[in-house]
DNA sequence: TAGATTGTTAATCGATTAACAATC
DNA sequence: TAGATTGTTAATCGATTAACAATC
């Protein structure tokens, strides 16, 4: 729609999901001190096939050698700029319950170019022992944070009942990302990048393998 | 493998994927009071073309009647027994942090079929005041326990570096599925189901769709 | 009966796999 | 140079969509 991207053909969702499982286990090689692997070899460690592996990366160019493989450093690099893991983002944790505390923990302790720089709650004030760097505020600043602090992401993790509300407060605000804790889809506009973990529909998947099983 | 399977010809995981999302709509519409619906108007709710919903339905049996639509009820029920989950499941939340608490809260809340029968942490007596029904044992127990309550589902919600020794130990024990909450990939015996949510790969998707859109 | 909408087959589209020429 | 392994095209497979006959 808009002309600002420079994509030039429309790479599909089954391969974005795949890229970030595969930068984590090269970041495991690279931990290893593994220094290439070839298309064959990681076929092995992932479970996708090695033409899979090829496929998906040469839609973003030959990161490979012919006759050698992939350097690991480099093809977990190159993959952490497609997925824009170089880019920083400045985050704001909607709900400070429980899920919401474990996903600023989460955050802060294992995504170095997410930054956590404002939490809310409904409740007045929730102070937390182990998470200091933020204050928790009220949920009544919130649309003034996010436009005044051009906040890139907001992590839903309210009551369902609250979810919609919430996220028409962001967007309004100019939010770029929701990511989306809670068991409701969100009604949002087209430029707002909405990413779900429906956890209810996670869990119905396991019962549904599981009884099959039985 | 086995002969166990009743099932003719296997449906693909796109499709089992689809049916919790059907169901929750459907929930929604029983709440509003809307007894039947079709395929073209729930393809507008959903955003599925009608034709994928009719199809996906077919693979398990007719739901509806020609003419008229679908009934909300009773299609919701059946997408439940399809789900297996019109059956009880015992589970254990290994790994007692905020997203364990929030995990067990999660379920004793809102899955009514998902009974918590245990809780385990290393750490040795966290109790808590919220979640009073079932007492945080220490993971000495955790086999023992499994095996002697036969637990359907272990929740594993520990650190990352745990999480394959705790999967070995409830998949010894005889555990039939596993929910997976850390990081990595766990390497467990075929006939252990695992559902996995990965909440890092989820957060990278984002990130691609957000700096694709600067 | 006429109208609506399913169940189901056929057509299309897209994604995965196989194969191999290019090349390090 | 010979061997290995990529990048890429072609073949296959599977999933989605379209179409329509069946039927409520």
């Amino acid at each position: 729609m808009s002309a600002g991207s420079t994509k030039e053909k429309q790479i599909s969702k089954a391969v974005i999901k795949r890229l970030p499982r595969y930068r984590r286990y090269l970041g495991e090689l690279q931990k290893r001190g593994i220094e290439k692997i070839s298309s064959k070899d990681l076929s092995e460690l992932i479970g996708y096939t090695a033409s899979q592996i090829r496929q998906d990366l040469n839609n973003f160019g030959g990161f490979g050698q012919q006759g050698y493989g992939y350097s690991v450093n480099y093809l977990y690099d190159e993959i952490g700029s497609i997925l824009g893991l170089d880019k920083e983002y400045k985050i704001v944790i909607v709900g400070y319950g429980r899920l919401g505390q474990a996903m600023a923990s989460y955050i802060s302790n294992n995504e170095s170019n997410f930054k956590i720089v404002g939490i809310f709650d409904v409740r007045q004030i929730i102070q937390d022992v182990e998470f200091k760097d933020a204050q928790v505020m009220t949920c009544a600043n919130l649309a003034g944070f996010v436009k005044h602090e051009n906040v890139d992401i907001a992590v839903i993790t309210v009551p369902a009942e609250k979810a919609q509300i919430v996220a028409d407060t962001v967007s309004e605000a100019g939010i770029k990302g929701v990511w989306n804790f809670t068991t409701v889809d969100l009604d949002l506009p087209e430029d707002v990048v909405v990413e779900n973990v429906h956890i209810s529909d996670s869990l119905h998947a396991l019962a549904y393998y599981m009884h099959d099983e039985l």
